[in-house]
DNA sequence: CTATGCGGGGCTT
DNA sequence: AAGCCCCGCATAG
């Protein structure tokens, strides 16, 4: 593992995670030792992407994700597998005072998500509904995670076709600040649903921008959520977090100076989609505005002109239309998204070894986006089996089967050299047939915007942001190009 | 009560 | 057999 942290890759080379320019894939046998760094703790992390993070990170020891994840059996003990839950939202697709939607965090445990499936909108009491995530090819997008060392791996499959729900630290901060109040009876009604919530999170902390008083009915869920992003909040005030470590904008390095990750830190930025109207970034610095939320479009449905519609069907889904389609899809879930972008079925299998994660905000506007609320089953679409999402059988069969191979560093061909440390620092032979000039190859020609990378991944400015996609977030960003109003 | 993890078990390919 | 999901159980906060 001699590496040579600059003759790898410089600062500016790309915006890669520290895990992603490396090639490793969470089945591996034998998973890279001797790390120079370690990625910062991620909360949104979106698309096919993998990081590796400190053992001490508290929340990487946690598991912790701002997706609704479940534990997921996979008959490994040495990886723990989760799949997203997806969001709950109002069936009515109401729009809450703000503007915003509702758009609540599924319950983990079963029982409870039951029951949460069972309460009313807070906003309009109609019922709620969960939007399961069928980001991965059909099924849920799955994290995995897996100790080994000093590090934690993370690997995440699959593009959430859904927006984000409320993190878990917002959920968590909203069911305190409820039960608090039922205890104290002497406050009145009316304080209860207003000033007193939001502002007791202000004065203790912080830090809920995203979460605001809604006409409610029921207190349980009083908090719709969903953001204004209006307000810069800073990260370290964020509750649940291990703030400490986390979220600092640069890579816990060890001898080396990393790149600034303020890129991914903007990439959790809350965004607004507005149709009709400007559209706006609210690039948010700091962690916590990952939670603060994403998605909100100001105009009912009902409103938005069939172009509107469309758009908003890709990139917002919007809930209750597209729920209606929704049950349709009672067969078997189609490959599309990424396959269909791919082109080749061949390169799907691929997929989970790609960084697509780069390449979801191009995709999502070019139509492409895997909504299943659009899904067109591709002809080409392989057989669902062939998704890998095991972690079941440790082996080298993650690496056999597709005639050709992208690499995981798609940002950057200056990666390259990644392939020879590669071929060092991990037990010969256990990726005998990486052919990195093949892989390249495959992302340029099917991905024809990556022609548009810059050489060097200078700072990343909005478009970057969603070419990047991803970047730990959200995947509803809405059309890139249409964010032309940035914010701070 | 809910989040998490574990692991049995059934279904599909 | 492999891979995936559902479900129940145990534990912890």
């Amino acid at each position: 593992m001699a590496r040579l942290p600059g003759d790898v890759y410089d600062e500016s080379d790309c915006v890669c995670s520290y895990g992603m320019k490396i090639t490793w894939d969470i089945n591996d046998p034998k998973l890279p030792q001797d790390l120079k760094q370690f990625d910062s703790f991620q909360e949104w992390t979106d698309g096919y992407v993998r990081f590796i993070y400190n053992a001490e990170d508290k929340n990487a020891q946690r598991h912790l994700s701002g997706w609704a994840m479940r534990n997921t059996n996979n008959h490994n003990c040495q990886i723990l597998k989760k799949s997203c839950l997806g969001v709950v939202v109002c069936s009515r697709n109401c729009t809450l005072l703000d503007g915003g939607k509702l758009l609540l965090r599924p319950a983990i445990c079963d029982k409870a998500r039951q029951k949460q499936q069972k309460k009313m909108c807070s906003n309009c009491n109609s019922a709620l509904e969960l939007i399961p995530c069928r980001g991965h090819s059909g099924y849920p997008v799955t994290n995995f995670w897996r100790l080994d060392g000093k590090a934690i791996f993370f690997q995440a499959k699959g593009v959430h076709d859904h927006p984000r729900p409320e993190s878990k630290s917002e959920t968590e901060a909203r069911r305190s600040a409820v039960k608090r109040q039922l205890s104290s009876s002497h406050l009145s009604q009316k304080k209860k649903l207003l000033d007193p919530e939001v502002g007791r999170y202000n004065d203790s902390g912080g830090h809920f921008p995203n979460i605001h008083p809604v006409a409610c009915i029921d207190g349980t869920e009083r908090f719709g959520l969903v953001n204004d992003g209006n307000v810069p909040v800073p990260a370290q005030l964020y509750p649940s977090f291990q703030s400490a470590e986390p979220y600092k904008p640069t890579y816990e390095t060890v001898g080396y100076q990393g790149e600034p990750l303020s890129s991914f830190q903007k990439c959790t930025s809350a965004r607004i989609y507005l149709p009709r109207t400007p559209c706006y970034d609210f690039s948010v610095p700091g962690y916590m505005n990952s939670s603060s939320y994403p998605t909100l479009y100001k105009e009912p449905l009902g409103s938005l002109s069939d172009n509107d519609r469309v758009q908003l069907n890709s990139h917002q889904q919007n809930l209750s239309v597209l729920n209606t389609h929704e049950r349709n899809y009672d067969s078997p879930p189609k490959l599309h998204g990424w396959k269909h972008i791919f082109g080749k079925s061949a390169y799907a299998d691929r997929n989970d070894y790609g960084q697509i994660q780069t390449n979801t905000g191009h995709s999502y506007q070019n139509g492409e986006y895997p909504c299943r609320y659009a899904r067109t089953p591709s002809p080409v679409a392989p057989a669902l089996q062939t998704v890998i999402t095991t972690t079941t059988k440790v082996s080298y069969q993650a690496y056999k089967p597709p005639a050709v191979k992208y690499n995981d560093n798609s940002c950057d061909v200056k990666t390259l050299p990644n392939f020879a440390h590669m071929q060092d620092s991990i037990t010969e032979g256990n990726f005998p047939e990486i052919k990195a000039q093949d892989d390249f190859g495959l992302i340029k020609s099917t991905l024809g915007y990556q022609d548009q990378f810059p050489t060097k991944c200078e700072r990343m400015d909005n478009l970057d942001l969603y070419r990047y996609g991803s970047c730990m977030g959200n995947s509803f960003i809405g059309q890139p190009y249409r964010f032309e109003n940035s914010e701070y």
